[in-house]
DNA sequence: CTTTCGATGATCT
DNA sequence: GATCATCGAAAGG
């Protein structure tokens, strides 16, 4: 299934298609481990309340970023999902560290590959993403992308750090992964 | 180990 | 004026 494939489909759907993933921004990345799912029709989610200045692009062409500035500090970002209009989006919640690890070392000032990529905020923050990239496509440069090379066990969980529809099951996670921003709630 | 809290600014009421 | 799709340091057990 080819990446435009994915990210065609509503954004429950395509968050666990895009685990597995290898993400990489002007080649520093690494491969998508937790994604965060987010509808037209979900009161956790920016586009809840319709089209605005700061989810533009969150209505815009699926495949492309959505860019947002959180808690005033840090950069979260999406990849549109749906129809264009529809207002979807899969937030990018951590990276298991493969390509320029130096250059993300530099960027997040922590030594620790765990907490390179493992949250929403680090993962921008170590990807170089801001404002700049909001609305970019993700299927030219400076972004590469490459499938899973082979099926990915998924999990899913509720979403984190909101404060409606907090039992939607979400959030997914590669099984297992010592990457993820948060252990999946124990069953 | 777990929980609490401050930073910091755009967005929305 | 309140809220916020967070992070990290500090405080408490």
């Amino acid at each position: 299934m080819s990446f435009g494939d994915v990210v065609a489909l509503p954004s429950p759907q395509a968050a666990p298609l895009l685990l597995g993933w290898t993400l990489l921004v002007d080649g520093v990345g690494g491969r998508i481990v937790e994604v965060e799912a987010y509808t037209q029709d979900d009161a956790a989610s920016h586009a809840y309340r319709g089209p605005t200045a700061r989810n533009a692009s969150m209505f815009g062409a699926p495949g492309h970023l959505y860019v947002y500035r959180s808690y005033g500090i840090h950069w979260c970002a999406n990849v549109v999902c749906d129809e264009p209009g529809v207002g979807a989006g899969v937030l990018l919640r951590a990276i298991e560290p493969t390509h320029g690890l130096g250059r993300m070392v530099e960027r997040r000032g922590v030594d620790d590959r765990r907490l390179l990529c493992s949250g929403p905020g680090r993962v921008a923050q170590a990807l170089g993403l801001t404002r700049e990239h909001d609305g970019a496509p993700l299927d030219a440069p400076p972004f590469t992308l490459q499938p899973p090379p082979a099926p990915v066990a998924v999990a899913a969980t509720p979403r984190i750090g909101i404060s409606s529809a907090t039992e939607t099951p979400w959030r997914f996670v590669v099984r297992g992964s010592a990457w993820v921003s948060r252990a999946p709630r124990r069953a």
